[in-house]
DNA sequence: ATATTAATATTACCTCGGTAATATTACCAT
DNA sequence: ATGGTAATATTACCGAGGTAATATTAATAT
């Protein structure tokens, strides 16, 4: 079916943005999206109109008509993206290692007490799985 | 000075496996990278060139002649780029939480036991260090 | 009936990464 | 000196993400 390679799956800046807002709220007409994205620069309305027609010719979203306004919801989940973005990114800069990789957030600071606990969980998880 | 911040470094598919055999090699020549680059579609010698000179233009490649060569070097670190990027993508698509791109690399059973080996002596090495 | 309003549709343009053919340059071999 | 050779330089184009003005459409209020 419309199954595309997770590292087939590639979304620009402004597409992110709006797909974040669609799964936030399970449902988002262009004018949710617009009044929710805040920081950065705000786009046109019809600039997020536009982007958003094109996700849906892409197949990230589709929508239904309600009182002639219409009302996006994805068709891709967060997951599947988050999994074929950071796979792909994992092979190109990491050499398909994930420590590797972690090793640049731990280099960054950007691994909180909290979020390290959250780590030892999952690869605690993660061993008695295998 | 030519600091740029780390979240606006960006860098192209076929840039980035540029700068991965110039990492790699510490310098090359547009014909080492030619001959360098295997899987996949192989760019034509014009359009690594081509590239190659942008990559300058950008400030991410300088050169020196050697007998009327081009031999290039990064201006700038592999570890640069890679926290630039996966720091970027961090807050675009996993709410700042390294747990939550750990987990989609689980998910996708990217992590062999020797993975997960070096992934619990980095958050070892990370707790001493707190 | 018709003007206003509020939505989508159309159209056009910019930038940038990528692509590569072709032109230029300069050394070197004969 | 000159023709090949091997490098860089120039030029041009494509596709996609992003941008937004403007046109169209249709319901509604008067």
């Amino acid at each position: 079916m419309s199954k595309k390679k997770l590292s087939d799956i590639r979304l620009g800046r402004l597409e992110l943005q709006i797909m974040n807002v669609v799964w936030d709220r399970g449902r988002a007409t262009v004018h949710d999206v617009k009044d929710t994205i805040s920081r950065g620069r705000k786009p046109a309305y019809s600039t997020i109109l536009t982007m958003m027609r094109k996700l849906e010719a892409k197949g990230y979203l589709s929508h239904d008509v309600d009182d002639r306004t219409y009302v996006y919801r994805p068709t891709i989940s967060r997951q599947t993206v988050r999994q074929g973005v950071i796979g792909d990114l994992l092979d190109r800069l990491f050499e398909g290692s994930p420590s590797l990789l972690l090793n640049s957030l731990v280099e960054q600071n950007r691994i909180s007490e909290e979020e390290l606990r959250e780590i030892r969980k999952l690869i605690t998880k993660r061993r008695k799985q295998k």
